[in-house]
RNA sequence: UGGCCUAUGGUGUAACUGGCAACACGUUGGUUUUUGGUACCAAAGAGUCUAGGUUCGAGCCCUAGUAGGCCAACCA
């Protein structure tokens, strides 16, 4: 029995510290702070999943607090639909809170930090302000307003929320520092007018706090241990600390904030404003379009949140920029729904297939298993009759032996079905096979290669099915400083088919997920009606048919593999240095005769190169010896360069080393 | 007067805090299979950005570089 060790992520670590440092399990308590301006995406689930992750690890309570502190941008619909999206990952909050909560708390401590020199007010434009700032690299200069009295500061302030100036007259600054290296610190804002109605306080206010100034009182005021955001926040972290030292209780818990990197996917944008452009621009259909890497599109998209839990956990949290391969997610969500969807029979891209050997009018309601990965799940009936759909690219008229389906002459299995044999064609004035005659046999028991999927022409029912391809033809799409985004987008990323489908499908109903066998997942769109079923490709399955088929025709490949194995000489010695030096000794004499052999057909300019390899790569710079003796043996002359290299082996600690620039010294 | 952060296979994350670089995805073989799916087995792929240093021993500690990222909204 050995105690298996959960190795922690680095929030982990720093919660166990703090644990051990004497913090009680109680005062643990966590939050997710979305701003109400748009709606959540597949970045976001990796905030939610850590919060709300270390919840429910420490049974802690989480709590939902919106971020509402820019009226001019925010909205009730997102409140709504971001409070759908979290409850349907599955996670639960504690309490919901708003920012706005605190405006009157924020308003009074504001008061009080005047009060003790720490706030003033400010009277200057914008512009003015920004060139005092300074820049990164230079340090800002004082304003003019800087020196203001604590009474005209007090004065000013309560006429600003008294609605008595316009936006943009005053606003109110922290006192810190005008040439503090982190130009947050520099007289940060703390409030400014907004004559802009608010979604939950109206008209109440018309002054509002900044992020800065809110974020880290309101964590302290809902006793918040462990306040976490993503790794651009990391400079604000002093000014939270700081706008928290001016009113923290030292008989209250103090808040942390600690960051972590943001999750980026290939080929998809994580920005509100850039998915809120795709939105308007009309290239997708709303912020739910299946395309959309917001939640509510991968919902819609037919992805569960089992899958996209089991994705955050698996990508792990760190500090370092990151991104992940979308063939991950896609891992997440097939290995959910290989668990739990149904098997149903549909044919997207159809040829008619007649059996000659089956009676015209006869039917038959064959038993097919919905799911030999959930014996509990039984079975269904389908309807065989002499004429099926099956797909265009499961028949060829002739083909190889690698190809599994139907060819003429050649036998499959139909699933749940029959084996039938391709006897001949019936071809369109363009030579298009228009129909494919066969014959069948009752014995099912033979083994044949392949097993195709089809539907019975009489009895198939028709239904809309959306493809989707990725939005974006570039891995990073917002990463290019002389490209914008938009010039990215993949123009056929939704492609309708009208397919057949097996029809106990016409039960389906909106949501319901199922596996169109040998295709991908499959879920039905809320567009769909009895009379119009409409079904989404949540995702193919994985298909290896698809990479072994463009290799076959082109001999470009062989030539490629051929290049391959002349792969230089020299990179073949160099695959030896990484091991040389832990070989046991026989296959280590076994390895010499090799590069000695392989040494023969490199040159000088080729071996030079490795004369520089660091010093603890000992293993290469064995075998680079090793090759260099033969070279010298073939009649190379010693210059510089192999002089100094023989003369730094031969100072080396290891032995082995020596004792080749020995024997060639 | 610049500050801060980061660097480990193709990708992501580990390495019990200085002791044989592991896990997952992906890739390549193979077995099983009424899904070219699933499952199972196996392999390839990293001397841990570079150069020094400390140490019996460094991915981990120290020094100096290099590269990438973040910071100059009355946004969050």
């Amino acid at each position: 029995m050995s105690e298996e060790r959960k190795s922690l992520n680095f929030i982990e670590q720093i919660i166990e510290e703090d644990l051990a440092k004497g913090m009680s399990k109680n005062s643990l308590r966590f939050r997710f702070p979305p701003e109400p301006n748009g709606y959540l995406h597949i970045g976001h689930t990796k905030a939610i999943g850590i919060s709300f992750g270390l919840g429910e690890y420490y049974n802690a309570p989480v709590n939902l607090r919106f971020d509402d502190t820019n009226p001019a941008k925010e909205e009730q619909e997102y409140v709504d639909a971001i409070k759908e999206d979290v409850a349907w990952l599955g996670y639960k909050w504690d309490k919901e809170l708003f920012s706005s909560d605190y405006f009157q708390q924020l308003y009074d401590w504001a008061v009080y930090l005047i009060k003790e020199g720490k706030a003033y007010v400010d009277s200057q434009s914008s512009e003015a302000m920004a060139e005092q700032k300074g820049t990164p690299t230079q340090p800002g200069v004082d304003g003019p307003y800087r020196n203001r009295s604590v009474a005209e500061n007090l004065d000013l302030f309560e006429r600003m929320k008294a609605g008595e100036f316009e936006e943009g007259e005053h606003i109110l600054r922290a006192k810190i520092d005008m040439q503090h290296p982190n130009m947050l610190m520099r007289d940060p804002i703390m409030y400014r007018v907004l004559k802009k109605h608010h979604h939950r306080t109206a008209n109440d206010w018309c002054i509002y706090p900044m992020y800065d100034w809110t974020h880290g009182e309101s964590d302290y005021l809902e006793q918040i241990s462990h306040s976490l955001c993503s790794l651009e926040f990391k400079p604000h972290r002093e000014l939270y600390d700081w706008f928290l030292d001016q009113v923290v209780d030292e008989d209250k818990l103090r808040p942390k904030q600690r960051e972590f990197a943001r999750l980026n996917l290939s080929y998809t944008i994580m920005s509100k404003r850039k998915l809120l452009k795709l939105v308007e621009d009309g290239v997708v259909n709303g912020w739910d379009d299946p395309r959309m890497p917001t939640i509510s599109g991968l919902r819609r998209r037919g992805y569960t949140p089992n899958a996209i839990r089991k994705f955050v956990e698996t990508v792990g949290v760190a500090k370092r920029e990151n991104i992940i391969d979308v063939s991950l997610l896609e891992f997440c969500i097939r290995e959910d729904l290989n668990k739990t969807a149904p098997r149903v029979m549909a044919v997207l891209n159809p040829v008619k297939l007649v059996i000659t050997n089956y009676p015209e009018d006869k039917v038959e309601w064959l038993d097919a298993e919905n799911n030999q990965e959930d014996e509990s799940a039984g079975f269904r009936k389908v309807p065989f009759s002499r004429e099926l759909y099956i797909e265009k690219e499961d028949f060829k008229e002739e083909a190889g032996s690698k190809f599994f389906r139907l060819k003429l002459g050649g036998e499959v299995r139909l699933k749940n079905a029959y084996i039938i044999k391709a006897e001949s064609v019936v071809k369109d004035a363009s030579g298009e096979v228009t129909e494919i005659h066969c014959t069948y046999s009752e014995d099912t028991s033979r083994r044949v290669k392949g097993t195709l999927h089809w539907v019975s022409i009489a009895h198939a029912v028709k239904a809309e099915v959306r493809e989707y391809d990725r939005l974006f033809n570039d891995e990073a799409p917002d990463s290019h400083a002389d490209k914008d985004f938009m010039d990215f987008i993949n123009p056929n990323s939704l492609k309708i088919i009208e397919a057949f489908v097996e029809p106990s499908l016409t039960e389906a109903k909106v949501g319901d997920r199922f596996q169109f066998q040998r295709l991908g997942y499959f879920n039905v769109d809320d567009d769909s009606t009895p009379e119009h079923l409409v079904f989404n490709k949540t995702v193919g399955l994985r298909d290896t048919w698809a990479k072994v088929k463009p290799k076959q025709n082109t001999n470009q490949n062989q030539q490629k593999q051929t290049q391959q194995n002349n792969r230089s000489a020299i990179e073949q010695i160099k695959s030896y240095g990484k091991k040389y030096d832990r070989l046991p000794e026989d296959k280590q004499a076994k390895a010499k005769a090799e590069i000695q052999e392989l040494a023969k057909k490199v040159s000088y300019d080729e071996l030079e190169p490795l004369f520089n390899t660091s010093v603890k790569k000992s293993g290469t710079r064995i075998i680079t010896m090793i090759a260099l003796g033969v070279l010298l043996a073939n009649g190379l002359d010693k210059n510089d360069a192999i002089n100094s290299f023989i003369a730094k082996a031969l100072d080396d600690k290891n032995a082995l080393l020596v004792e080749e620039a020995k024997a060639i010294s």
